[in-house]
DNA sequence: GATCCACGGGAATACACGGATG
DNA sequence: CATCCGTGTATTCCCGTGGATC
């Protein structure tokens, strides 16, 4: 991507001076392919993968480390370049009904943010093993788990599964994923992603190595920053001071510091400004609740969720005073298809999974119980910019 | 015809308050 | 005084239905 990024900044250089070349590249949940930095990182998971290399299968391990450390960035294009690696010598299992002998194991990526039920985790593992599309109706958990026990037992190398996100599903616990996986033949090795710590958690029971991903350094997120706006922006649209502002105020959470990029971003454009200033870095700061949650889970939520929460992030603070209100205002608006008490449900389930917050309001107007608002966990303007360029 | 899942809607439960009760 | 009860809201839980797809 990172070269791509490159090249399509080249070619969509126009006469007329312009704050952004590549959203894409400059979106806070994209990864690029080589996470800058964090050489030991890699080398320690290569470390544990080391058996693949002689065709053999890793045991279980799970990769932790606090919100914005990098794993995912990590994981994924660690997994993104083996995946190539391993396709390249032609060892992967190409079809469901005929698979070529492979001599080494093959790699899949899955994201327990998208995947919300057992059927959608086998869908994701035989979507990442097989070449035919995987249905996604119209066929049972059960014929789907087959499927994939035959095309696994008929693989001779087996594959290497990496789980992101896991502790963040509220449909898919450890329970449930160990449950998944013991019932699925055993030359399948799984690296678990998360952010709890190894001794608090139960899937360490079922692993012989654990790797720890420590937070950013301050001087390593500047790199990130710098990089980040060399790819996303015009020349000198970030200076070095100001990355360093970001950086200090992300504390080591590049999820954090690249979306006050991206925000800090959209003020300046807006303002038709070719490079960033102080305030457009201030305002963005601003717009941060105070626990943010990931924007990578919020662009994970089902699309009606998306919508009501892109409608959500444009009202005003009156129409917000409860969430019947709330309700109410999303409601009129004609482009809203869905019925009152779905999008009431809708809130109250994003405020259960903690994308919105309820904060009850202290004005008790005596009868019955207080009625709550719902205040957003993430920075509205990075969503809207990011949902709309999807639409 | 079978399947999954998003929706819709309503039942059950929680909470706050004031007033009645022991 | 402490507790219970009734009422009115808010919130959570749950299940049937139907669309889309195989």
């Amino acid at each position: 991507m990172d070269i791509d990024a490159r090249i399509k900044r080249r070619q969509h250089r126009t006469d007329e001076p312009r704050l952004v070349e590549d959203y894409e590249s400059l979106a806070p949940v994209s990864h690029v392919s080589e996470p800058s930095d964090r050489g030991p990182v890699f080398e320690r998971l290569l470390d544990h993968l080391d058996p693949v290399f002689d065709g053999q299968l890793p045991p279980n391990a799970y990769v932790y480390g606090p919100f914005g450390s990098g794993k995912s960035a990590i994981v994924t294009a660690l997994f993104a370049h083996l995946d190539r690696l391993s396709t390249e010598n032609s060892s992967v299992i190409h079809t469901s009904t005929r698979a070529s002998t492979p001599v080494s194991p093959a790699f899949a990526y899955l994201d327990l943010r998208e995947l919300a039920s057992e059927f959608a985790l086998y869908g994701g593992l035989l979507d990442a093993v097989v070449d035919d599309s995987v249905p996604d109706h119209g066929v049972s958990t059960e014929e789907l788990r087959e499927r994939l026990r035959d095309v696994l037992g008929g693989s001779r190398a087996g594959i290497v599964v990496a789980v992101d996100h896991v502790y963040e599903s509220d449909d898919i616990g450890a329970a449930e994923l160990l449950d998944v996986f013991a019932g699925l033949p055993s030359n399948l090795s799984w690296l678990a992603v998360g952010r709890n710590r190894p001794e608090e958690v139960a899937l360490t029971e079922h692993t012989a190595n654990t790797i720890r991903v420590e937070r950013y350094r301050r001087e390593t997120l500047v790199d990130v920053l710098m990089t980040r706006a060399s790819l996303g922006l015009t020349q000198q649209a970030l200076d070095h001071e100001l990355a360093r502002r970001i950086a200090d105020w992300a504390d080591g959470n590049a999820h954090h510091a690249l979306a006050a990029l991206f925000v800090a971003t959209d003020r300046a454009t807006t303002a038709n400004r070719t490079h960033l200033t102080e305030s457009d870095v201030a305002s963005a700061f601003e717009e941060f609740p105070g626990s943010s949650v990931s924007l990578g889970r919020v662009l994970a939520l089902p699309a009606n969720k998306q919508f009501v929460l892109r409608k959500l992030i444009d009202l005003d603070a009156d129409e917000c005073a409860s969430v019947a209100a709330t309700t109410e205002a999303i409601s009129a608006d004609p482009s809203v298809d869905l019925s009152r008490g779905t999008v009431k449900r809708y809130l109250y389930e994003m405020a259960e999974t903690g994308v919105v917050e309820r904060v009850e309001s202290e004005s008790a107007t005596g009868k019955g119980r207080p009625p709550s608002r719902v205040e957003l966990r993430f920075p509205p303007t990075a969503f809207r910019r990011l949902y709309d360029l999807n639409r």
